[in-house]
DNA sequence: AGGGTTTTCTACCAGATGGTCAGGGTCCCT
DNA sequence: AGGGACCCTGACCATCTGGTAGAAAACCCT
């Protein structure tokens, strides 16, 4: 009875802390003493839940992940329906994935962490990610063939696209440490950047 | 006599591999033992060059700082007798921060790890690059009040360009990482864009 | 009320980590 | 030769780490 009364949903609230600290300490940096304490539980609560360390940044990672996805289909059902154009679609995806950005600035945390190459959360990321981008670079090369979009290198386009929001990442944070307050302005900026580099390389309707 | 016969330069061989291992697998990621087994010699060996582990990052993050100011310096020297207009000075450093990221990668790698809010070095960091930003925004607001330069927010658009730098960081890793030979195209194509954007801000002569 | 399941806790551990201490080797200067 | 400065090392330590074992609650159903 000396519990907080949060009974049943001890996995979430585990889950919410462990992406937090992920993201703003590293997974090195997080001890399971600490995330604990933090929560006013013991380390072992955890670890019955979770198994293990390891496998407790899997699950943020695939809580994470499915978010993403889950918005993205969102998006691409509703552009479809609407019958907008292929640019259209990418630029309300863009605008989606930023969109999350900026709610839960913590994911970009997480991110920047699971995307450095020698990260045990990398593996598991690209699990996630590298069939979303395969689909995307299958449909671009399909548009592409069929004279709708622009010729170009669809993977580097992908790629290039995909660290431009990590490097929203990096900015937001930067801007914080720099004193400057968490401003709108430089990240619309970005997205701006990246919808028009976007759109010069895709849309044949675009001018150069 | 049992030392390599390396004699007198341990201390940066020592920094050379904590640099290569601080950017690779972060702070916590790195442990002392590790480090010196690497380098055939003792933990006792690194400590007694830096005190302790924190110092030894710290003694990084200066070097590394260190050498940036002084290219910087460097480029800014020659543009200056040279008598470019503003705008090819900015240019040149630029291209020089370019050139000294793609000659050492692992440059990027620290930076990547420093620029984290809560990482121990991002204070350090700070220390170097502040005044150079303080400098440049200075400069900057010069150029601007007669003229030379078109008026915009100096913090931010410096701001901007710094995280593009980081961009760049990420996206090596994140090419890499997705099978993508070391391609330099990318970093060209984001060095162009970065330098596009720059243009547009700050040069009078400019188009829109 | 009582048995079974789920959840949380106390107690404990082996290994790794950063760091201390005192000693020993090598070089240079006189 | 000898003393001191510099460099390196083995032995040791306190602490923290992720993880295990088992008991005590809390809950749920009948």
């Amino acid at each position: 009875m000396a519990t907080t009364g949060t009974r049943g949903n001890t996995r979430e609230l585990v889950l919410d802390a462990a992406l937090a600290s992920f993201g703003t300490a590293g997974y090195d940096g997080t001890s399971l003493d600490d995330l604990a304490a933090g929560l006013g539980i013991r380390k072992q609560t955890i670890l019955y839940h979770f198994v293990s360390k390891r496998r407790l940044l899997d699950s943020v990672v695939d809580r994470c992940a499915g978010e993403l996805v889950t918005a993205l289909e969102r998006v691409l059902v509703e552009s479809r329906t609407g019958g907008g154009t292929d640019w259209e679609r990418v630029e309300a995806m863009v605008r989606e994935v930023f969109r999350l950005a900026l709610d839960q600035p913590v994911l970009l945390g997480l991110l920047r962490e699971v995307s450095r190459p020698n990260s045990p959360g990398a593996v598991r990321g690209r699990i996630h990610l590298e069939p979303l981008m395969a689909r995307a670079r299958r449909w671009m090369e399909d548009e592409m063939a069929a004279g709708r979009m622009r010729r170009t290198d669809a993977q580097l386009l992908l790629l290039s696209a995909y660290s431009t929001v990590v490097g929203v990442a990096t900015e937001i944070e930067v801007l914080r440490a720099a004193g400057v307050g968490p401003t709108l302005r430089p990240v619309v900026q970005r997205r701006g950047e990246l919808l028009r580099f976007l759109r010069r390389s895709l849309d044949p309707a675009a001018s150069l």
